[in-house]
DNA sequence: GTTTTAAGTTCCAAATAAGAACTTTGTAAG
DNA sequence: CTTACAAAGTTCTTATTTGGAACTTAAAAC
């Protein structure tokens, strides 16, 4: 079964994995929540490759979750930028922060 | 960068997706919170092939997240229970939950 | 005119996942 | 004892996804 075809589960959780339900959407995500909105800005800070970054965010931008806006004309440059839709989603996030910090503590410093 | 690096990434978001940011461990979590716990129902109600779930509830015993409990001695039958640690993790569950029913509304019925 | 910056796309090798069949350990039926 | 059944995995082969580096496009800066 691929992962898309839960898209009409009758539950609201499989439905919602299967649009944010992946490391490197959820970690844009979380990186629009921290302000960033630019292309390689995702691709540094996530560490996925740029392949990956382009197809979740057009993913993204397809379910409502992001908004491609342009902030250049000449040359045209576009940023990303979350939608009400997404801006909702931020309860998850923060629900796996906390889980995170009280349940996995760092055990070296690495920058991300 | 393979996803299971994020282990140790600052960020305790990422390293919460490290350990369980893939759909099928956490529809596996879901169903758990739903109260199954025996391997094959886990098989049946994700529609993950056995393989996956094989991996996946090892990936959340190693973790702390499940634990392996014997409900039966002959023939040997293990079932995977909630820890305390798996508990806590409710309320990233029911963010998505919510999220998925205000918006993602089923387009036609399904069974999980 | 060469370099730089931003936002992608393309290519191929490597890793992961899908799907079905098979294994193991034991119970129950004929 | 031989067949059937059940639960919990494992194995096998094929298909899909991902990783990593290089290339493209468009304009500006040097």
């Amino acid at each position: 079964m691929k992962w898309t075809d839960l898209d009409d589960n009758w539950c609201p959780v499989a439905r919602t994995l299967s649009l944010v339900g992946d490391r490197w959407t959820l970690l844009i995500l979380r990186d629009c929540f921290l302000g960033l909105s630019r292309f390689d800005q995702f691709v540094l800070s996530t560490g996925a490759t740029r392949h990956l970054i382009s197809d979740r965010l057009k993913r993204l931008v397809e379910a409502g979750i992001l908004e491609k806006q342009a902030y250049s004309e000449r040359p045209k440059r576009y940023e990303y930028v979350l939608t009400e839709k997404g801006h909702e989603f931020s309860p998850a996030l923060v629900a796996f922060k906390d889980w995170g910090k009280k349940h996995l503590p760092v055990r070296r410093a690495t920058q991300g």
